[in-house]
DNA sequence: TCTGGGGTCCTAGGACCC
DNA sequence: TCTGGGGTCCTAGGACCC
């Protein structure tokens, strides 16, 4: 490759395929060959395709698939819980090799992540080292990735699902013309089907439609996203690749969606402290507090809602997370049949951070407010449940 | 037999303050 | 006697992604 193809930066973006199956299938060699699926609750009523193998993936089963639905396609499917520890040791893994190339390394997600190479490899046949990348990758650690090649973090993701599995794709300004713009507009990272959709209205069927599109209409119709999305079209990103962005987690959250719908108050309440015992237990690996705790309710219908309150001092165990979310659960929900509850922790700072923003004056409010807990935990022992449905006196602003 | 669980970012309205 | 113009914070929901 001649130095002038490059003359701006150089991205990789590089996505593994079928990452919780190829996991799977090198953790148990029986399942190599196989037609494979990670789902949530397998046999449960209520599971999805998580991850299907590319074995799977040839009788039609894809990702978010119902699992009953997957199996009338593939009676013989293997399926397999998900088993995120394996998946998180198999991802540092990946992430270490990647480092040994450049500092200049995003992990995006569990399976993804962005290089930018330019400095380490400028003056270098680029496509050779993602080919080595590559190879390691498969070799070392037995799992499959494609990577796309780009003067931006946009193109270089656009690149990297053009050929799956094991592809290496280089998208180039020039190369725009041929490889981008056909491409139909729902493919674009960025566009679902909500925007999909409002663009057909607008005649707006491919990127290449897009790119060309008035970027007036564009900012009318979709805001700053859409002159966001209309650059991206004519390979415009200035995002830069940021090695730190991955560990400035927001929020914490953790939800389960329930077999049956549930109607018990009590019931509601006891899922309510599984799931804040699970969001401590998150929080405290992330090393992180939450000022701010929300609770999400999906009724029977599917109508969701989420509820939030913003407190005065950052929280981090568990009963304090559950006096939140039951508090708000007393304050919103309607009674009406409930498939799924969550917890989460908002505005999360480090916990070392908390420490520091902790005066003595909150000191002397929070040994107060324990014991009001306590008084509270009390009286519902002596009294039942009914006596904090009315919602409790938390230590809101207010 | 419908449709999980973990997130991020953006928008918009209301409260409140000056 | 009919009603300003910002600015910020909080909350809820929507869109999107893996």
């Amino acid at each position: 490759m001649e130095e002038k193809t490059w003359n701006g930066k150089i991205v990789f973006h590089v996505d593994m395929n079928s990452f919780y199956a190829s996991v799977e299938q090198n953790h148990d060699p029986s399942l190599r060959g196989r037609p494979l699926v990670i789902a949530g609750n397998p046999r449960e009523r209520r599971g999805i395709v998580v991850t299907a193998s590319y074995e799977a993936r040839k009788y039609g089963v894809k990702t978010t698939m119902p699992v009953w639905e997957a199996l009338k396609k593939c009676p013989d499917l293997l399926l397999r819980k998900p088993d995120f520890d394996k998946y998180r040791k198999a991802s540092a893994g990946i992430f270490e090799l990647l480092e040994e190339y450049t500092d200049i390394v995003e992990p995006v997600s569990i399976d993804e992540g962005y290089m930018d190479v330019t400095e380490a490899f400028h003056k270098r046949d680029v496509v050779k080292l993602a080919e080595e990348i590559q190879n390691r990758l498969q070799r070392e650690l037995g799992l499959p990735a494609s990577i796309g090649v780009a003067p931006c973090r946009f193109l270089a993701k656009m690149a990297s699902d053009m050929k799956k599995p094991l592809g290496i794709t280089v998208l180039r300004k020039r190369d725009l013309p041929r490889k981008l713009w056909p491409l139909p507009v729902e493919e674009m990272h960025g566009i679902g089907n909500k925007t999909a959709e409002k663009m057909r209205q607008m005649q707006i069927t491919t990127i290449g439609e897009l790119a060309f599109s008035p970027k007036e209409s564009l900012k009318d119709r979709f805001g700053v996203n859409g002159v966001k999305l209309h650059e991206r079209a004519n390979g415009i990103d200035p995002r830069h690749i940021d090695p730190e962005a991955a560990s400035e987690v927001k929020s914490v959250g953790n939800s389960t969606t329930i077999s049956y719908d549930v109607t018990q108050r009590r019931e509601l309440l006891d899922i309510l402290k599984g799931l804040s015992s699970k969001v401590e237990e998150r929080m405290r690996r992330k090393q992180v507090c939450s000022s701010n705790i929300q609770i999400t309710i999906r009724y029977k219908n599917r109508r969701t809602i989420t509820r939030s309150r913003k407190l005065l001092n950052p929280l981090w165990n568990k009963e304090d997370i559950y006096i939140e979310a039951a508090a708000l659960l007393d304050k919103y929900w309607d009674h009406h049949p409930v498939r799924l509850l969550g917890v989460t922790g908002l505005d999360v700072i480090p916990i070392d951070q908390a420490y520091k923003q902790l005066d003595l004056f909150t000191y002397e409010q929070d040994i107060q407010r324990e014991e009001l807990h306590r008084t509270m935990a009390g009286l519902e022992e002596k009294f039942g449940s009914e006596i904090i449905s009315k919602g409790f006196p938390g230590q809101s602003g207010k």
